[in-house]
DNA sequence: CGTATTTGACCGGCGC
DNA sequence: GCGCCGGTCAAATACG
C-alpha cells in the first residue's frame, strides 16, 4: 500500500505542470531533459525573447553599416568579420556599370547574403543565448546548494538551543524547520501541495527513466542515480500518541522545556496514562497543524540496510502488502531515546533499491558520516513542509541539491532526480563513489542473515554486495 | 551475561 | 462492528 504510494507519487513527478516555475525551481533540476524548455523561463517570455534577439541583429547590422559608412559605401554591408561580402562588394561596383538588370539580381543576392549573415548572427546569439543559460543555471545551482547548507547549519544549530521550539506541537522538530526555511528563503509560497490521489506510477518506468537521465549525466556509470524523496502528511494520530506521550512525561518529570533531546522517544504504552480527553483535546488541537515529514531515501543497494552513519535496531519486520519483500522498522539507538525511526523496504519491481524512510529528528549529534543524510533530510523535509517551494517540480529542482550535499562524493553529475511530489527520489548505486550511503549491513552483525532466513530474494543480494562493512565502520 | 534480533501479539486507524 | 493493514511491543531467541 505504501509502496504503492510513493510509487505513485514518483510517477507522477513527471506529469506535473510548473507554472509557477520560478527562476531559483527552475534551474538546475534538470539539464538534459526537455525541462530546458522550461528553463528558458529565466528570460522573459517568449515573445520578449523574440524581441532581444531582433534588436540584437538589429544592432549588429546598424555597427556593420556604420563601419562601412565611413568608406563611402551606400549599401550597408553587415561587417561580419568573415568577409563575406567584401569581394562581392568590388564586382558589385563593376556590374552597377553593366545595368540595371544585373544590379537587381546582385540586389537579390546582396540580400541573400544579408539575410544568410543574419541567420548566421541569429544562430550564434542562440549559443551565446544557451550558454548564458547554461551560466545562470549553475549560478543558481550554487545558490540553492548554499542556502541548503544554511538551513542545515541552522537545524543543527537548532538542535542544540531553544528547546521550546520543540515545545510547539508535538513533531516539533519537524516545526523548527519549518520556521528556518522560512528565514532562509524569502519567500514564502503557500505551496500547492500535490495530489496524493493522482499521484501514479510504475516503479519501473522511474527507474529507466532514472537510468536516462544519469547516463545522461556522467556517460559512467548509469546505475549511480540518487533520488530522495520526501513525503508529507497530515499526522496519523500514531505519531500524535507518541509525540504527546512523550511531551506529557516530559512535562511529568520536569516543570519545563521538554526538550526533545531528553524526551526522546517514549513507548507507546505511556500515552495510555493520560485520560482519553486529555489526548481528545490535545489531538484535536494539534491535529489541525501538524504535518508529519518522512523523507525517503531510494538506494540501489544489494545490501539490506544503507549506512547512513548512524546506529539503527530493529524493532520490528513486517510484510508489506503488495510488496514480496519485508519492510523492516529500525530505531535509532545512537543518542538514547532518539526519536527517528526508518523503514527499510526493497522495491517491489527492482528489488534493488533499497527504499529507506527517516521520520523524525535526531536528538543527538551525529558524526560525519551521518551529518549529510541527517540534514539533507531536515532540510527536505523542511522544504517540503515550509511551502517554499512554489510547485512540485522546485521541490524537485532543489531535491537534487539536497541530494548532492547528501552525496558530496557524488558527482553531480551522478545524482539524478525523478521528481515528484509529493515524493521525489534519489538513487544512489552501489557503485558510487560516495563514502556516504554506501551499502553496509549495519551494526556489526550482519543483516543479512535476516532476510535470508526467511526471504530468499531480498537475502542473496546482501551477500553479494561489492561493499565491504568495514570501511563504513571505520568512518564512525 | 548483556545486547541485538526475531517474531507473534497487540493496537489504532480506516473502510465497508 | 468487523476485518484489514500499518506500526509497535515485548518475550523468546541468538550471538559474541
Ligand atoms: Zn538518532
Amino acid at each position: 500500500m505504501e509502496s504503492a504510494a510513493s510509487d505513485h507519487s514518483i510517477h507522477n513527478c513527471r506529469s506535473i505542470e510548473q507554472p509557477l516555475l520560478s527562476p531559483e525551481t527552475a534551474v538546475g533540476h534538470d539539464h538534459h531533459g526537455k525541462r530546458i524548455v522550461d528553463e528558458l523561463d529565466f528570460f522573459a517570455d517568449n515573445k520578449g525573447r523574440l524581441m532581444e534577439m531582433r534588436d540584437q541583429t538589429v544592432e549588429v547590422k546598424e555597427e556593420g553599416a556604420h563601419d562601412h559608412h565611413g568608406v563611402g559605401q551606400e549599401k550597408q554591408l553587415p561587417d561580419t568579420g568573415l568577409n563575406l561580402l567584401t569581394t562581392y562588394t568590388s564586382s558589385d561596383k563593376s556590374s552597377m556599370d553593366d545595368g540595371t538588370s544585373s544590379s537587381h539580381n546582385m540586389e537579390d543576392k546582396h540580400r541573400t547574403n544579408e539575410l544568410a549573415v543574419l541567420q548566421a548572427e541569429l544562430g550564434r546569439m542562440n549559443v551565446e543565448n544557451q550558454r548564458l543559460r547554461v551560466m545562470i543555471s549553475q549560478v543558481n545551482n550554487n545558490y540553492q546548494a548554499l542556502q541548503v547548507q544554511i538551513v542545515t547549519l541552522q537545524n543543527q544549530k537548532v538542535d542544540h538551543q531553544t528547546p521550546e521550539q520543540h515545545k510547539m506541537i508535538n513533531n516539533g522538530s519537524v516545526v523548527v524547520e519549518e520556521k528556518q526555511m522560512m528565514n532562509g528563503f524569502n519567500h514564502i509560497v503557500p505551496r500547492q501541495f500535490m495530489d496524493m490521489g493522482r499521484a501514479e506510477k510504475d516503479e519501473l518506468s522511474q527507474c529507466s527513466l532514472e537510468g536516462c537521465r544519469s547516463q545522461d549525466c556522467s556517460g559512467s556509470s548509469p546505475r549511480n542515480d540518487i533520488v530522495e524523496s520526501m513525503e508529507c502528511c497530515k499526522s496519523t494520530s500514531h505519531v500524535l500518541h507518541r509525540d504527546l506521550s512523550g511531551r506529557i512525561s516530559t512535562t511529568n518529570g520536569g516543570e519545563d522545556s521538554p526538550d526533545q533531546e531528553f524526551q526522546g522517544w517514549v513507548p507507546k504504552k505511556v500515552s495510555k496514562m493520560m485520560s482519553p480527553r486529555d489526548v481528545d483535546q490535545a489531538s484535536s488541537e494539534t491535529m489541525s497543524m501538524i504535518k508529519k515529514a518522512r523523507v525517503s531515501v531510494r538506494a540501489r543497494s544489494e545490501a539490506s540496510m544503507i549506512s547512513d552513519g548512524c546506529q539503527w535496531r530493529k524493532y520490528g519486520q513486517k510484510m508489506a502488502k503488495g510488496n514480496p519483500c519485508p519492510r523492516a522498522y529500525y530505531r535509532c539507538t545512537m543518542g538514547t531515546g532518539c526519536p527517528v525511526r526508518k523503514q527499510v523496504q526493497r522495491c517491489a519491481e527492482d528489488r534493488t533499491i533499497l527504499v529507506t524512510t527517516y521520520e523524525g529528528h535526531h536528538n543527538h549529534p551525529l558524526p560525519p558520516a551521518a551529518m549529510a543524510m541527517a540534514s539533507t533530510t531536515s532540510a527536505a523535509a523542511s522544504m517540503l513542509l515550509s511551502g517554499s517551494m512554489p510547485s512540485a517540480d522546485g521541490l524537485i529542482s532543489s531535491n537534487s541539491f539536497l541530494a548532492r550535499s547528501a552525496l558530496p562524493n557524488c558527482p553531480p553529475s551522478l545524482a539524478t532526480l525523478s521528481a515528484s511530489a509529493p515524493i521525489s527520489h534519489c538513487h544512489i548505486g552501489p557503485h558510487s563513489n560516495s563514502n556516504f550511503l554506501r551499502d553496509a549491513t549495519w551494526p556489526a552483525k550482519p543483516a543479512a542473515s535476516k532476510f535470508s532466513s526467511k526471504h530468499d530474494v531480498c537475502a542473496t543480494n546482501s551477500r553479494s554486495s561489492p561493499f565491504q562493512p568495514i570501511e563504513i565502520l571505520g568512518s564512525r
